[in-house]
DNA sequence: CGAACGTTTGAGATGACTCAAGCGTTGTGG
DNA sequence: CCACAACGCTTGAGTCATCTCAAACGTTCG
């Protein structure tokens, strides 16, 4: 029940009964975080790692003025800080962007795992590995595309996440994110995520509105970004699959 | 021999002697590869992954008009593309920018490790976080830097990553690539790459000439690059630790 | 009702880009 | 051994995307 979306619908690492079972008694506790908590801070050993139930959660490193980059985010069924295993200590903050609800597993549990069950544990090693694909991804993001393809190419991202967790039909999810923390997502200024924006809906691509995200065209969201499924190993990814065009 | 910079200086994961010979047993083969060749394409299913030995290689993904964003650059002691273990295939292209020496695994043998010793298993594991920690590094570097920063930044870390594999005294490195590279490693174009290095020159903090980098002042430029060495995880990073200071 | 927060818009500044051209070095074939 | 092509580095001039600063508006919540 608390795995229930962990891995869901990626191509080759589908949990046995078994393993789901012995996933799920690895949980040591439930808890509930406000939004715009901290979780973890750089450099803190840590002993625990945390499945994301619900809610929104952030990765982040902050600059010498204060302002911060996001390197991640995570939706329900991430295993979050799972890096953390292996690594001891991470080398960023994670915190809530909104309320969530988090199972706790502790690193004795994943030690228990990686002796008894192999498979399993290269299933949680897959797992850290997707976090990194998106972390190529987001590089692609920032290094080679404008500010409406970065921001284009994210919403693409999110809606297929979502959809993989099945909290997305492929066109419309609820995100409760601000501008602000798209701009924080895309390495741009509130300002200027508020005047693309703006365009993206007035050329009837996407709607962003009340934590709703309502995407008009899907095709031309995936062309102004550049974006193709393909890194998030999403099995049945058609709704998500759009034709290959040339950029704008 | 083929291991001897693998995980070098890395904190907590020294490799015992057992491990290392296991490791060594555990390559098929050696290749040497000319400077500029693909060495996999994204999507391609692979069977070995590569140890570098000798040599610089990229990661990169490519845009709708050809242009590239390199996502990673491996260097000597690095577990190229261990990330195909648990995936299968990758999300993106590896390819060599110098002339390069690879020590081959096939995954067969990353199998039976993790089967046999679940403690190596998990500094394998522990090495692909590494390069997701560097992603993040980058991500970080391409949000929030300017393009003197950008570059600072990747100076500074690369210099990190060859002083731990022996490769450089803390101030002073070969690297082979051109400003073309760091064009693409940083998300910039050639002309303006060329115009910081020429700045970079002019105050003294680095001069990057005939594939030799050597630092003048490596405190100014990572402060001009916000670089702190941590998530590198470096063990012994005395000589290239520096004070903070606030940005410019 | 007021404070806090998020969104929206305008005007002007600027960092990085594009286009264009020249220079130096290296490697190769005649 | 020379000529020339290929490549990488360098510089200049003009343009444009995004930023900064500033202000106003709407909504939510206490």
């Amino acid at each position: 029940m608390f795995t229930e979306r962990f891995l869901r619908n990626r191509r080759g690492v589908s949990l046995e009964k078994a393993e789901r079972v012995r996933l799920e008694a690895a949980v040591s506790e439930v808890r509930s975080l406000g939004a715009r908590k901290t979780m973890a801070r750089a450099g803190e050993p840590l002993h625990e790692s945390n499945l994301l139930i619900d809610g929104i959660m952030s990765r982040y490193l902050d600059d010498r003025q204060g302002l911060r980059q996001l390197v991640a985010i995570h939706v329900p069924g991430d295993f979050l800080d799972l890096h953390s295993f292996p690594l001891k200590t991470l080398d960023h903050d994670v915190a809530t962007l909104t309320a969530s609800t988090i199972a706790v597993v502790p690193h004795s549990e994943i030690d228990a795992i990686s002796a008894e069950r192999p498979a399993l544990a290269r299933k949680l090693w897959y797992a850290t590995l997707l976090d990194a694909a998106i972390h190529r991804a987001w590089l692609f993001r920032l290094g080679r595309l404008d500010a409406t393809g970065r921001i284009a190419h994210f919403l693409c991202e999110t809606n297929a996440r979502l959809f993989a967790a099945g909290l997305s039909d492929g066109r419309r999810f609820a995100l409760a994110l601000t501008q602000a923390d798209l701009a924080e997502i895309c390495g741009l200024t509130t300002v200027h995520v508020n005047r693309v924006m703006r365009q993206l809906r007035e050329e009837g691509l996407c709607v962003f509105r009340a934590s709703l995200v309502e995407i008009g065209d899907l095709e031309a969201l995936a062309a102004r970004g550049q974006f193709d499924p393909g890194y998030l190993y999403i099995e049945n990814d058609e709704p998500l699959r759009t034709r290959k065009r040339p950029f704008r």
